[in-house]
DNA sequence: CGTTTGCTTGAATTCTGTCAAAGCAGGTGG
DNA sequence: CCACCTGCTTTGACAGAATTCAAGCAAACG
């Protein structure tokens, strides 16, 4: 159940049984269903997933009701609200499963506790949210400076297996396109 | 000379006398003149500079050779590029002086040093890390979910000293736009 | 004082969004 | 198991918005 999570912990920071029964015990397992939500806007985000099997998207809305997604999460990836989850303030995003998914949970007291009494808890939390920044900074880099055709070369080309799971218009949304304008895109690099 | 950055640590965690000599002597200042640069792409980047005086900007060049503004920095705020710091890797971005300015700098072995001996220096990195993973979230959802005009408008809002100290042409830069969009969607406002 | 740099304005162009319609595919219920 | 329905993708015509190119003007700088 939890073996790919503390796969993906190992993999970054060593840890003993003891402790890994430890974090374990502040951890929990939910299954979502496709198109059900694990995070509504106006509300706080109380928890950091961790994607075990499934997949799931985050986005916004902007002031005409259309939705803007702001990152996908597959298996071993994580998706949250960090902003929220750790300021407490509530959430302008919705975080929605794509596909029936498996999920191991940390919410905010398994989060501070585990901080305090775990140090390699605390050291792969920082790794964790050292990468999620990083992330973010690639992901506004491309937005701002890649014009609409090579956003989705880089897309295609760095996670191909997300374009394969994603319908087509939840792409146009994370590029930042209608998804008529995705489709003449993908029509112009089919005739080369 | 260190007192603004003792004073913004301090705000966020406390700080013994010795642990602060012990920090400070791992710390250096620099004074940097305008349009000098900080980091070059295609370089490491070496350093996280916290201005202490004047400011600052990071940007990105495109395939055409164009400019795109990812963040300013004034009094009080940090700059650097943290995912070349922490990686070791090239950046992609160039900081630059936009006014002569006066910073303190911490490399690459202070940090990794005082992340090891000083407990207080360790809790103030993660809020600094956390604080930019923030800020960047917020700034990707304004880029991509607001209208040209509609981020202009929180920019000034939010940031009205920066707008004042920094040419048109960068603010165009930042909100991605020509100088003659900005212009004209100045304009626009000002006849209400 | 001359040169450079930045801001504004206009006209033409290009690109993307919008609206509408049609074909397809997948899922649901009878 | 099949018919229907809903949502996704594609395509076309058109409108709208931003960029590009060009010029003029003001302010800053050496």
């Amino acid at each position: 159940m939890y073996d790919r999570f503390f796969q993906h912990f190992t993999g970054k920071v060593p840890l003993s049984a003891d402790e890994r029964a430890l974090i374990q015990s502040f951890l929990s397992v939910k299954k979502i269903r496709k198109k059900q939500y694990l995070l509504q806007e106006g509300n706080v985000c109380t928890v950091v997933a961790f994607v075990d099997e499934g997949a799931l998207r985050s986005y916004t809305n902007d002031s005409e009701g259309k939705e803007h997604i702001l990152q996908f999460a597959l298996e071993g990836w994580f998706i949250s609200d960090l902003y929220s989850f750790l300021t407490g303030e509530v959430s302008s995003y919705t975080i929605e499963a794509i596909e029936d998914s498996e999920l191991v949970l940390i919410n905010q007291l398994a989060y501070q506790e585990l901080l305090k009494r775990s140090p390699s808890y605390q050291a792969y939390m920082l790794q964790l949210i050292t990468g999620a920044y990083i992330a973010l900074q690639k992901r506004l880099t491309t937005t701002i400076s890649l014009s609409p055709e090579e956003r989705y070369q880089q897309l295609i080309g760095l996670y191909p297996n997300i374009v394969q799971r994603v319908s087509q218009r939840m792409v146009a949304s994370y590029l930042g396109l209608t998804p008529e304008t995705l489709s003449r895109i993908r029509r112009r690099l089919a005739h080369e």
